[in-house]
DNA sequence: TCTGCAGATTAGGCTAATCTAATCTGGACG
DNA sequence: CGTCCAGATTAGATTAGCCTAATCTGCAGA
């Protein structure tokens, strides 16, 4: 009954849906995602960030400070939501029944979150057991638009000592996700920081339980999003 | 080591390659394909055709006749059954592994078949084992761009007396697509005619071995395509 | 052979999405 | 307080696809 987007209205294209996504990304943190940044984003020139700006902003999707930026709307951000349920469903789609690996997910993932039917995504939820978490880590928004946010520290940023679960893998690139896979770094590991050197020098970890220590550059480290476990003998984590 | 698409080419858009699986299933049978009938086809006014077309033959994917209609080139034709194979492939998955009935899979592969890449497409094919008929009983061409090419007959057309096999379902209607299933009218059933009404009135069969007979009009009848079944007592039939 | 017309094409226009080149502007800094 | 410039926008062009209205053409029938 939530007024969420209505049958009628024309269906997107698959360039909106994609600004939507990147501007959602951009504006989750701070306020206003920027022009450039969009482009940056989108491989496009900025001026043609400056036109779907004009045309979504005229649709009602997003808000338009010039100069300053843009922001969606409750409908614009609606819309991400969905695009973003698609495009982790399917990822994870890919790797659990089609033995993809995770590092070859994106680039499919991108293309068919524009193509497939919502009933198809509903499908595969099901198949796949209404699943929360894509093969990075990052949380699948439900059909109703929720998204769990959780509050993750970087292991570039984590107290030495302290217990950590590795959660989220904040990258798409090939290269670096496959470096992870090699080290044992996906997502429900846990490990403690160890050490890390002065000046945005690399960080020690030890994996638990097997001990083995990984050294990590501050690149690196800054993309893996990590909870805090509270450090007690025989307890249970409460999630 | 076949001079299939070079991957340097640009790929096709989505309407190209709409346009090439339809002037392939029009022009199958005889030799060209004409304008309107395309138009009628993909839905589109006649002149949006003629521009298309001429876009197509200057890239060497048709052979375009003026005022007699169209053909593919080999090139065209090697597209095409891409196409068909992803589309057929997409069809057979989503029924065999994601629960779809027979009558929902056309409109989501018609989508689909222009976002899956080529390695999906084959970790599709290798996950049904390699299948060679679609779920209408359609058939898959091969990744190198063979087809089957079976000749068959309508119920509409064939002798009474005669034992057939239903083959292929030749509609993607949603409503004759379930009727033909409650009536049990699924590729791989056995039948016998068992008569025809005059002025072109409709035929009767006989399912085998239930005997349980069925009434189809012409235009029904004219959807069913089968391979005929030598009538001969414990023999095996060789295929 | 001539005519008419169904079907094909051309003419002209529109929208979405992209680009490059030119111009503008907000805010940092001297 | 004024300048300057990175970043944003406007100006103008291009391409793919689609449309309607106007025109053309092959061929069937008189
Ligand atoms: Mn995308
Ligand atoms: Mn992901
Ligand atoms: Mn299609
Ligand atoms: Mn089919």
């Amino acid at each position: 009954m939530h007024a969420t987007l209505r049958p009628g209205d024309p269906p997107l294209s698959r360039s909106v849906e994609d600004y939507l996504k990147a501007i959602y990304h951009l504006s989750s943190q701070g306020g206003f995602a920027s022009t450039s940044d969009i482009a940056a984003m989108l491989e496009v020139a900025p001026p043609s960030v400056s036109g779907m700006v004009k045309r979504l902003s005229e649709t009602g999707l997003i808000e338009h400070v010039p100069y300053r930026g843009v922001q969606l709307s409750p409908q614009g951000r609606r819309a991400a939501l969905r695009m973003i349920r698609r495009h982790r469903i399917l990822e994870l789609y890919l790797t659990q029944q089609l033995d993809y690996d995770w590092d070859g997910v994106h680039a499919e993932a991108e293309r068919l979150e524009h193509a497939v039917s919502d009933e198809l995504i509903e499908r595969m939820a099901g198949s796949l057991g209404q699943p929360r978490y894509d093969p990075h880590g990052d949380p699948i928004p439900t059909a109703a638009g929720e998204i769990e946010e959780a509050d993750l520290v970087t292991i570039a940023d984590a107290a030495v000592g302290a217990k950590l679960e590795l959660r989220q893998v904040g990258t798409q690139d090939s290269a670096r996700l496959r470096y992870f896979a090699t080290q044992g770094l996906t997502p429900g590991v846990l490990l403690t920081v160890a050490d890390r050197q002065p000046f945005n020098g690399p960080t020690t970890i030890a994996l638990v339980p097997s001990g083995d220590r990984r050294v990590l550059g501050r690149e690196l480290a800054r993309l893996l999003l990590c909870s805090e476990v509270p450090v007690q003998e025989h307890g249970h984590a409460d999630r």
